[in-house]
DNA sequence: GCCGTTTTCGGCCCGACTGTTTTCAGTCG
């Protein structure tokens, strides 16, 4: 049983909890713990009641109750819970709209315990016959029904990033002097973000209308004095804030979140005779500021380090705040190589000589060719005669080009039964392999581990390409014994991948974090597939500062000559 | 249900907006 589905559990208890309106501080321990679990490094099921309750979160009974669920596949007061409403009751809270409230409401009082018998009921115009509902709320939960069926609620960083950035460039002429800055899980660099919030530092009232009737939005979900909030076309969610400028830091640190950094950043200000909230910290005694004009000086009269936005989990950064202990993260301009991208010989759309010279123009000062190797029928992957030939017109590119390496590599597929796609005499002869898997990935956790441990083994390997498989919103990683690969990784010196592609960004954060703290050297690639493929890099410099990397932590950022000393087929 | 630099009991983060109210409950982030 993975992490996630023990997650799952907990977060459904807090569910259940709080449409019974149970004690509000016990639903909460639930989510925490759920969150504790869902985000720690190691296997959960692999603990015994001690090591769980060393996780911030987790104390005696739930510690106890995810072993049960761990040994029997149950938790007790989970299938109670169950009893009592049924699962599907717990898909309505997923609704704009929607909370516990309301769905305690809807079950007993209509019966209603599906997304169907909702649907039915709102638009037979029940659901204004129960009390504190209208004919508002009901057309409300109707529209909310629709969005369900269009978005899935999550969305792409880097199509977060772009969309923040038009509705900036629209807003920003209609107030020269405001100050606009994406924040939330956008600014803390999260994978997927959930809707966008925007801040308007120093903006005036009149840019909350601008914002709610601006030409991406296709609804207006609320207008107050400080807030605009809309749907935008493709199922965004979208909010302006207007803050005072003397609030500048406070709003940055509030809304930056995350809500777990948060609660714990509020709690030590309590701790410390201090309120904190979107406005500024302020003495509780006296209610004067202390501190809100910059985030630094939040953080200062806390006894804490300034936090970058990238660690805001509460998974550690408040401590080595403390401490004084904080990384010094890795940051774009310390990568000096790229060793994954594609070119026109297989599904690259420009040449070698093009993908390096955009390399170059990207500050990079070594670049390795990786085309595909021939089991990718589909996009023409190379056998090993023209993996060699490629490798030849590699060289060729390299011998001619001025200030930047191009190494001649390969993305070389590892087979369902674990071998390698081409030759090994072939592979030796490149600079540089990177072994991924690409098909049957829907193999049992037992073959896919021993697949990929087996292509580890394999002395031609050097890097090991997007680990998991895993596409963000569409495809899960692989069944597969992550632990064990990381193990294996570090023993036989391969450098696990953080791939840059905006759907994999994989290795993710927590698994990135987790292999370099047993001693895993990691790279970060862009896996580019034509000139502006490099630009993803900052993606995967984004993940790797949320696993708390430093630059020493990833092997291209080495200077070249470093670097290939480095490499494990140079190595004895 | 968790947790401890006042504490093993008594706390537990905070505010804006909406709809249905006529002073507030529910939802959201």
């Amino acid at each position: 049983m993975d992490n996630l589905a023990i997650a799952r559990v907990l977060g459904e208890i807090a569910d259940l909890l709080e449409i019974k309106a149970e004690n509000p501080f016990r639903i909460r321990a639930y989510r925490n713990a759920a969150d504790a679990v869902a985000h720690a490094p190691e296997r959960i099921e692999t603990l015994d009641v001690s090591a769980l309750r060393k996780l911030p979160g987790i104390g005696k009974d739930i510690a106890a109750k995810i072993r049960e669920l761990v040994e029997t596949g149950r938790m007790q007061h989970h299938q109670e819970l169950l009893a009592e409403f049924p699962a599907s009751l717990l898909d309505l809270l997923r609704l704009q709209g929607v909370g516990p409230k309301t769905a305690a409401l809807l079950y007993q009082s209509l019966h209603i315990s599906t997304i169907e018998e909702l649907e039915e009921a709102a638009r037979s115009g029940r659901l204004r016959t129960l009390r504190g509902m209208g004919a508002k709320k009901e057309e409300l939960i109707l529209k909310a029904l629709e969005e369900r069926r269009q978005h899935g609620g999550r969305h792409l960083l880097a199509r977060a990033r772009d969309l923040a950035a038009v509705l900036i460039a629209h807003l920003q002429p209609l107030a020269p002097g405001a100050e606009f800055v994406p924040v939330g899980s956008l600014r803390r660099g999260a994978e997927t973000c959930g809707d966008l919030d925007i801040l308007a530092i120093g903006g005036e009232r009149a840019l909350i209308r601008a914002f709610t009737a601006n030409p991406l939005a296709e609804r207006v979900l609320g207008e107050g004095d400080t807030k605009g909030s809309v749907l935008l076309r493709g199922g965004y969610q979208a909010d302006l804030r207007l803050v005072p400028r003397e609030s500048r830091g406070a709003a940055l640190q509030y809304f930056t979140g995350s809500k777990a950094h948060n609660i714990a950043l509020r709690d030590r200000a309590i701790g410390r005779g201090y309120k904190l909230n979107e406005y500024g910290l302020f003495d509780l005694a006296t209610g004067q500021s202390v501190a809100g004009e910059s985030e630094e000086g939040i953080y200062e009269a806390l006894g804490l380090a300034w936090i970058p936005p990238e660690l805001r989990e509460n998974r550690g950064e408040i401590e080595a705040a403390e401490a004084g202990t904080l990384p010094r993260l890795i940051a774009r301009a310390d990568l000096r190589g790229d060793l994954h991208c594609h070119t026109t010989a297989t599904d690259g759309r420009d040449t070698i000589e093009a993908m390096a010279a955009a390399a170059r123009a990207a500050g990079l000062s070594y670049l390795a060719i990786a085309d595909h190797s021939q089991s990718l029928t589909m996009v023409g992957g190379l056998d090993e005669a023209a993996a060699l030939d490629h490798a030849a017109r590699v060289r060729a590119v390299n011998a001619r080009m001025e200030g930047i390496e191009v190494l001649a590599a390969i993305e070389c597929d590892i087979r369902p039964d674990g071998s390698l796609d081409l030759a090994a005499e072939c592979l030796a002869q490149l600079d540089l392999v990177v072994a991924s898997v690409h098909s049957a990935l829907d193999m049992d956790r037992e073959q896919m581990t021993s697949r990929v441990l087996r292509a580890l083994a394999s002395p031609s390997v050097d890097v090991l390409a997007h680990p998991t498989s895993r596409l963000l919103l569409r495809r899960a990683p692989s069944a597969l014994d992550l632990d064990a690969v990381i193990d294996a990784a570090a023993r036989e010196g391969v450098a696990l991948e953080i791939n840059s592609l905006a759907d994999r960004l994989d290795l993710g954060d927590v698994n990135a974090r987790l292999a370099h703290s047993r001693g895993v050297a990691l790279v970060i690639d862009s896996d580019a597939h034509g000139q502006a493929g490099f630009e993803a890099l900052a993606d995967g410099v984004t993940v790797a500062r949320r696993a708390w990397l430093e630059a020493g932590d990833v092997l291209n950022t080495l200077p070249f000559d470093e670097f290939r000393r480095r490499l494990r087929r140079h190595r004895s």
